[in-house]
DNA sequence: CTTGGAATGTCAACAAGGCTGACATAAATT
DNA sequence: AATTTATGTCAGCCTTGTTGACATTCCAAG
């Protein structure tokens, strides 16, 4: 599975140390990935959870409320709660689905547009330093590291959440 | 600062389009590397803080709560409420400083350490298997890309925070 | 056409785990 | 003796998650 040269140094990354060593490595630096968002979220009324509602609707415009409780992995009625905030303050817009009128399809406004560029903005800025500093080789093996500790299905979703970005009318 | 081959190649990996895949990848993976302390965790009366406090208590015995709240970062009200429990419980042990008898040097009992343990086999698991799957090399660079991505600060705890583990009497 | 089930929204209640502010105590330091 | 430090504790608040119950709307199958 793993290349190896010398027989038994090639399984040194294994051990619990340096597993440990990613654990905690994972604990610091999300803190770091999530903190600039949250800085500017906490004047707003908004918090980690708008963020990611708008991210994610960003990502796949048109996204219906069932996808995105795919991808987010929580409640409807914690999802609810988010996006009723975004609605009444004009983030976010909810069209009936043109084919099945029971779906609502998520786009964000001007306003929730311009939220989610200052929001990216911060989070890209540090993420390209880090990717910078470490150069492609290393971003290869992060993302390669990240993507085998998904679960299978957040994997899918990684690998492919573009979908049910199509319909839609106002 | 990042060696380059074909000129204009080289900076490819800093896209937009990719800085949003690896803050992705940032989201699902943590979901993936919390997912199994927290179903272990349902059951009994603890909660994802218990588990950090109980790692590091774990990581560096003898730490004193001054320590622990600078390493997970929150305030005293809210790690107290965590380690009151775990004294209640008896998974950990207060000792009083023997050179500063205000400082609290914490210890897992028996069943904290059986705890601890626990939580840890689930976590490795998930990143042994990561990280047999991605190699050693994708592993370097899966740390590296994590350290840079650190604050300051967070960065110098990781690195090492094996202080204050040295004191403390019965 | 009727009915069953899916997609969505909403209300109420609750818990975990953050936060702030205020205050207490004991011990170290000046 | 006065101040600072380390810790604990009470009270109250916020965000974000949870469950359960129930209504609406609509597609699709009988």
């Amino acid at each position: 599975m793993v290349d190896t040269k010398s027989g038994d140094d090639s399984l040194l990354f294994l051990t619990d140390e340096n597993l440990r060593r990613g654990i905690e490595a994972m604990f610091f630096a999300y803190r770091g990935f999530t903190s600039d968002p949250d800085r500017i979220l906490l004047g707003l009324d908004y918090g980690r959870a708008h963020h990611r509602a708008v991210h994610f609707i960003h990502r796949a415009p048109g996204t219906t409320v069932g996808n995105l409780l795919d991808i987010l992995g929580v409640t409807k009625q914690s999802l609810n709660r988010v996006l009723r905030s975004l609605f009444d303050e004009c983030l976010v817009e909810a069209r009936v689905g043109r084919k099945d009128r029971r779906e609502r399809h998520l786009y964000l406004t001007e306003k929730g547009a311009a939220l989610e560029r200052s929001l990216s903005d911060a989070q890209r800025a540090r993420m390209r330093s880090a990717y910078r500093a470490a150069g492609p080789v290393a971003v290869a093996g992060f993302r390669t590291v990240l993507e085998a500790m998904m679960d299978e299905e957040q994997r899918r979703q990684y690998q492919a959440q573009y979908q049910g970005a199509k319909d839609g009318a106002p």
